[in-house]
DNA sequence: AACATGGCTGCTT
DNA sequence: CAAGCAGCCATGT
C-alpha cells in the first residue's frame, strides 16, 4: 500500500483543522461570518465551504458553530430547523442580542472591527 | 467529465 | 433596506 491514510493529498483535511482552530478561537458572546472565518482559516473565499463543514461536525461538538453567522449577521440556518433554534438559543444564552434573527455585527462581530467602537466588551 | 447544489459574498438596482 | 445577479469553490450525482 502506498497510502492507507485517509488524509487527502491536497490538504482538505489540514484546512478543515484550520477552520476549527479559528472557530474554537471565538470568544462567547460573540459572533463571525463564514467568509470571516473563511478567510482566517487561509481559504480566502471558501465561506461555502465553511458553512458545508460546520453542517458536517458531529452533534456532540463542542465547537462553537453557533457563533458563525453570514455576513450580514443573520442566522443562516432555517428557523423552522432544529439546528436554527439551537444557534439562536446558544447565542442568547451567551447573552448576544438577536432581533428578528439577525445580530448587530458592529457590536458582536469578531475580530473587533479596526474602525468601530463597540460596547459588547463590558 | 458535466451539471447541480449549497448553513456565502459583494456589488448594483 | 430588500431583491437580483454574478463570482467563488468543494461535494455529490
Amino acid at each position: 500500500m502506498i497510502e492507507r491514510s485517509g488524509a487527502a493529498p491536497d490538504g482538505t483535511d489540514l484546512r478543515r483543522e484550520a477552520v476549527w482552530q479559528v472557530l474554537a478561537a471565538i470568544p462567547p458572546g460573540r459572533v463571525t461570518s463564514y467568509g470571516q472565518l473563511a478567510r482566517m482559516a487561509g481559504l480566502g473565499r471558501g465561506a461555502r465551504l465553511v458553512g458545508r463543514w460546520l453542517g458536517q461536525l458531529p452533534d456532540d461538538t463542542r465547537l462553537p458553530w453557533h457563533r458563525v453567522l453570514n455576513s450580514q449577521g443573520q442566522l443562516s440556518l432555517p428557523a423552522d430547523h432544529p439546528a436554527g433554534r439551537e444557534q439562536l438559543q446558544r447565542l442568547l444564552a451567551e447573552g448576544v442580542v438577536v432581533r428578528n434573527r439577525r445580530v448587530s455585527m458592529a457590536r458582536y462581530g469578531w475580530p473587533d472591527h479596526p474602525h468601530s467602537i463597540e460596547t459588547a466588551s463590558e
